[in-house]
DNA sequence: ACATTATATATGATTATCCGCATATAAAGA
DNA sequence: TCTTTATATGCGGATAATCATATATAATGT
């Protein structure tokens, strides 16, 4: 993610930007979370997220066979900005995404940091 | 523009960006003036701005001959400050084109408000 | 009425984006 | 090793975005 418009291409698909809009208020989602809260194909989700991933908007961390993508803490303090921003827009339009999450059977269990 | 996704897909093009960046830092500017500042052709200008009114995004007010484009005070107060957000980012880049217009001869005055 | 300046739009070509479907890779567990 | 689950990617095909060029419209001044 190199120039501003750049950015806003990435939050300029309804998947893409819903998808950072999860993760944000989630923390952390796996794909096969954001499958289910979207009700959309694990390709379509996973072309979207390796995009955002390429644009230094999210970054992965791989625990066993789950690979949790999060925002990537390094972007510059304007664009964190503009997200935050958005979700408290977007905080309505998301939450039968969140339900839906919360319905999931089988959700991967968090490693704990500590132990 | 009814969701935040096809507000970003405004702001997603290096032109559409540029030009809302100078107006909202200029408060209005007609279509000559963007076309020399930017150095671009006066089609390209005049077609982003139509979709940039199109969504909402701007606003124009003719004043004889010259139509002078301003960002729309009626876009809801998120988008305004993902606007002003984006514009400390971008101050620098625009720089330039803000010189160009600075140079630019015949340059159309301004209507006074109260005469 | 005509020329000039400002702005908008039509057209066709090129390129980019997005998707579905099939398949590949990778880890986990039997 | 074989199966299952999770994730990624290759490959068209469809649609949309963008651009350059040419032309239309609209106001101004002669």
């Amino acid at each position: 993610m190199n120039t501003p418009s750049e950015f806003f291409k990435c939050l300029a698909d309804e998947t893409r930007l819903t998808a950072v809009m999860l993760i944000l208020h989630e923390q952390e989602l796996c794909v096969c979370e954001l499958t289910e809260a979207m009700s959309e194909s694990q390709p379509k989700i996973s072309r979207h997220l390796a995009q955002l991933k390429s644009m230094s908007v999210l970054n992965t961390e791989r625990q066993s066979q789950w690979i949790y993508y999060r925002i990537n803490e390094n972007l510059p303090q304007w664009a964190k900005d503009v997200l935050t921003t958005t979700l408290a827009e977007e905080t309505k339009t998301i939450q039968p995404c969140l339900e839906r999450l919360e319905r999931m059977g089988s959700r991967p269990e968090r490693q704990s940091k500590f132990c």
